[in-house]
DNA sequence: CTACATTAGTTGCGTTGTCAACTATTTTAT
DNA sequence: ATAAAATAGTTGACAACGCAACTAATGTAG
């Protein structure tokens, strides 16, 4: 029997939405935002461009994402002085004052699909996924 | 540090939709298509309700889906005949011509992402996936 | 220096998918 | 037997996201 992965990748990036949207409605936050939140939260002040990247997301998705969030006051946008075509995108204060809940929501979210799963496994997994993730990079 | 896997799964979902979109304009069907056109090569003539329960999908998109399945010729829908708020649903000719060239691509994209994965590999990232969504069943 | 190419970002549009509300049919409980 | 609940499916409204076309700024070649 074949065994094809992309079925349960599928249901495992629709339900996480949904269980996210929910959890992190408190915060008012939605899932969509979350993958350019995380790495603002590592690394304040990154252009757009590095966020497209590091998202995977399309840009004009990038772009739309941060209107969201400026509206709601978690980030603000500044054209970077050297060069201007680059916006470079700052935290605010209500972003870090909700951090920790979104990231307990995210570890809460983990350890629901990891349910069971030693620590190996949770190795395995994360270490296979990743390179999953390498062997598409340049797929255009 | 700490492995969430929540990106990665959005990525390869993402990106297998854009490599199956690119891939199967040849069959003219979309990468949304197949999570339900599969389970009926495996079963034609199922209920919309067991389409719903075999995706994960929410009922409206199997429904939506459908339609366009419907419209291209691909599938036609006829009341049970014993409950009449069921739906059965049968793959055309058309449908079946092109089911070894869907599969085809499936494989395609499962070997792309399993580049250099050996047998044991592509049968643990099954299986890691796999209790994955069993952890989820239920939650609504 | 100027023309062309590249890079960063935005916008319009179409597709995918969720939720909530609705209809129609069947099942269950009294 | 009938009223209420459950099941199957459809529809409208909206969010998420990719693609293509566009603007603006910078880099590069002659």
């Amino acid at each position: 029997m074949k065994k094809r992965i992309g079925k349960l990748i599928s249901i495992l990036h629709r339900k996480s939405q949904i269980y996210l949207d929910k959890r992190l409605k408190a915060c008012n936050i939605t899932a969509s935002e979350v993958p350019v939140l995380l790495p603002l939260y590592e690394h304040d002040g990154t252009t757009q461009e590095e966020l497209v990247v590091h998202t995977g997301l399309d840009k004009s998705a990038v772009t739309r994402i941060l209107q969201g969030l400026i509206s709601k006051n978690y980030v603000t946008k500044k054209k970077d002085e050297k060069d201007l075509r680059c916006n470079r995108i700052y935290l605010t204060p209500s972003a870090f004052a909700i951090k920790e809940d979104v990231y307990r929501v995210l570890d809460d979210w983990n350890n629901l699909i990891m349910h069971h799963f030693v620590d190996e496994e949770r190795n395995q997994t994360y270490d296979l996924l990743e390179r999953m993730t390498e062997n598409i990079q340049g797929e255009k």
